[in-house]
DNA sequence: CAAAGGCTTTGATTTGAATCAAGAAATTAT
DNA sequence: ATAATTTCTTGATTCAAATCAAAGCCTTTG
């Protein structure tokens, strides 16, 4: 139990307990999803709470010009939802696909609701997970409005260099907000430094 | 009871018995902020979670050139925090300032903490509007770079219309990403429309 | 009510990233 | 191994928004 990464993720930010683990084990359903699949496409609903054990997943969305944005990528640990979506069984204008073949570990609806109601550990978790999203996601606001291509670069690599490795260059243009031509530009600009 | 529109605001989203708001009361001080005033600064601790009963905040990031990019505006019925840095006692790198006198109500840590943990409904509030914050700045995000100033300032207007009647206009520039001169150009283009 | 300061508009100019276009390199499929 | 396709780079050009500069418009306040 102790090799698990979901109660390992668990007990990075709160303290939970073999036994509450143990009653949420068996809510739990494992996927796997081939590179390119997608989870939920821009008017579905979404069903389930993905928990990444292996693989790489990306979120985005397309304007009306068809041009796609990612709005981020996440790896082994990472947890990928629209909970607004399945809360409210209203459409999302998301998309989540995967990068990667990836394992997957998922909850349904009925399930996470008893789990978030009834499993005080995992409650506490999920609150400061989300919040934990949601610096980010403010953070990556301010900044991509107000930061050059090249400093945007340099941010990425400081911050996530790992994504460098395990994605193409273009979703990453993509999740940095740029055109593939402007980040081949900036990335030869940096080596010459 | 029923007049509160804190009660309202929760019972927005989920079912929230009287005794369980009598509970919360209690663990509640009022706050009075006048214009311009900071509830927390980048570098401070967030020590409490704010919810606006009337008045406006704006929660903005500094870049290194001292430019200042707004995140959100929060109005009435909103709420105002910074749980990562609330939660483990870390600086932020965010800034939370009020943009008319405003009256508050707020909850410290230890108070959030209990009744995050014991009063249910207030958990499962905390979680769906987390989740719509969410969400708004995931679509704000993938926005931020794909669309035009004028895609984004019409969008504005038929988003948050009422924003536009009670901020300065180099305040809705500074939450668009883009200039003053920018934003006075875009309007000018769509009033001769 | 005059003065001061902050906010908004307008115009001229610059600039940096997008676009367009094509070729090179790297993957994937056959 | 070769072909096919996708991804990445490079160069030339365009264009939209930033910047710079100044004037006008509002508020605020002494």
């Amino acid at each position: 139990m102790n090799d698990s990464l979901l109660l390992t993720e668990f007990r990075r930010i709160v303290e939970f307990p073999d036994k509450d683990f143990l009653k949420l084990m068996p809510l739990i359903e494992m996927i796997d999803v081939k590179k390119n699949e997608y989870l939920f496409k821009e008017g579905d609903i979404s069903r389930k709470v993905y928990f990444i054990e292996k693989g790489c997943l990306r979120q985005y969305l397309i304007n009306s010009n068809g041009e796609e944005r990612n709005i981020y990528f996440k790896v082994e640990n990472g947890w990928c939802s629209e909970l607004v979506s399945f809360l409210n069984n209203t459409p999302t204008e998301l998309n989540l696909q995967a990068l990667e073949d990836s394992k997957l570990l998922a909850i349904n609806q009925k399930n996470w609701i008893y789990t978030v109601t009834n499993i005080a550990p995992f409650t506490m978790y999920f609150i400061k997970a989300q919040q934990e999203t949601n610096y980010m996601l403010k953070k990556r606001l301010g900044e991509a409005t107000i930061e050059t291509p090249e400093e945007k670069y340099i941010r990425f690599l400081n911050e996530e260099p790992q994504l460098l490795l395990r994605l193409p260059l273009f979703q990453i243009a993509a999740y940095l907000g740029m055109t593939p031509e402007t980040l081949s530009r900036v990335r030869k600009k940096i080596v010459a430094k």
